[in-house]
DNA sequence: AGGTAGACTTGGACGC
DNA sequence: TGCGTCCAAGTCTACC
């Protein structure tokens, strides 16, 4: 599921593959995983790659049109050079191939080198979205300067949910999902369930450490694909941060400092992991 | 208004 | 074997 090690690991390929390239075709082949007006798009050069949060952003211009795009659970970007003979050296997850197009193609972006770019998505909860201004998420990006200690303190202290609801909002910290959500807090040695208000600054420092500590070694990892996920790099080849997961799916596997054994909760509606003895709740 | 439950989607895992 | 039911995820909407 891409957060954001896994979107910005795409970035940083895109971001090598794709600016300078111009736009020949937009095939949008679901209708509903597309938003906006395609006849923007056609032969428009690519200039930069963003990122905010989850979402990508492949700015085109001129003047600047962003192609806005979220991958929510299943979505994948592979880039391939050759749009008439498009083989990955892995088989894509959940293609059962490793040629493309295939059955969960949703809009192939061709560039006028003759390479191509795939919008896959299972699970059809992604979108690309086309604007004149980026569609984004409201809260601090974990990689940005704004993402400082004082700002998380600010954000804590205004709300009685569970602080791992509050890593998860996307209004508030932009980037977190269920996977580092879990491991930050972990790393944090801060129950799960713990309201958001009560954390006091020592906790609030050791959680922002933590963020960036389990981001920054994810990313170095090029994300995580673990096995019921669909994240792959845009040459099809996955992320390493799954063989490093703290507690996210290790229920009932020991905890690596204490050697407790790991606990699967629900908290608002999701799967919370957490080792019960280093995350007291007190 | 703050907070949460439900909806969306799909394949896989599970129980009978 | 084969069916039905549940589950996972991120975010938006609906409702208390």
């Amino acid at each position: 599921m891409p957060e954001l090690p896994e979107v910005e690991s795409i970035r940083l390929y895109l971001e090598k593959e794709i600016v300078g390239k111009r736009i020949e075709h937009f095939k949008v082949m679901t209708q509903r995983s597309f938003f906006g007006n395609k006849s923007s798009i056609f032969g428009k050069v690519v200039k930069s790659i963003r990122r905010k949060g989850k979402v990508l952003h492949i700015i085109i211009g001129e003047p600047d049109i962003f192609l806005s795009i979220h991958l929510k659970l299943s979505g994948q970007l592979l880039y391939s050079k050759d749009k008439n003979d498009s083989v990955f050296t892995n088989n894509i997850p959940m293609a059962n191939s490793n040629k493309m197009p295939g059955k969960t193609t949703r809009i192939i972006i061709e560039f006028d080198d003759d390479s191509v770019l795939y919008f896959n998505d299972l699970r059809k909860f992604g979108w690309i979205k086309q604007n004149e201004f980026p569609i984004e998420p409201l809260g601090v990006d974990i990689l940005s300067i704004l993402f400082t200690k004082k700002y998380l303190s600010k954000c804590f202290i205004k709300t009685q949910r569970p602080i791992k609801t509050v890593l998860l909002d996307q209004t508030i910290i932009a980037g977190i999902g269920n996977i580092y959500a879990n491991d930050s807090l972990w790393l944090a040695g801060i129950h799960p369930s713990v309201k958001s208000s009560t954390l006091n600054n020592y906790q609030i420092n050791k959680l922002h450490n933590s963020i960036l500590s389990i981001i920054n070694e994810s990313l170095q990892k090029s994300g995580s694909s673990a096995k019921d996920e669909l994240y792959v790099l845009p040459d099809g080849t996955k992320g390493n941060y799954q063989n490093d997961f703290k507690v996210y799916q290790q229920t009932d596997k020991p905890c690596i400092k204490c050697n407790s054994t790991i606990v699967n909760i629900k908290i608002s509606g999701r799967g919370t992991f957490f080792c019960p003895k280093c995350q007291v709740e007190s």
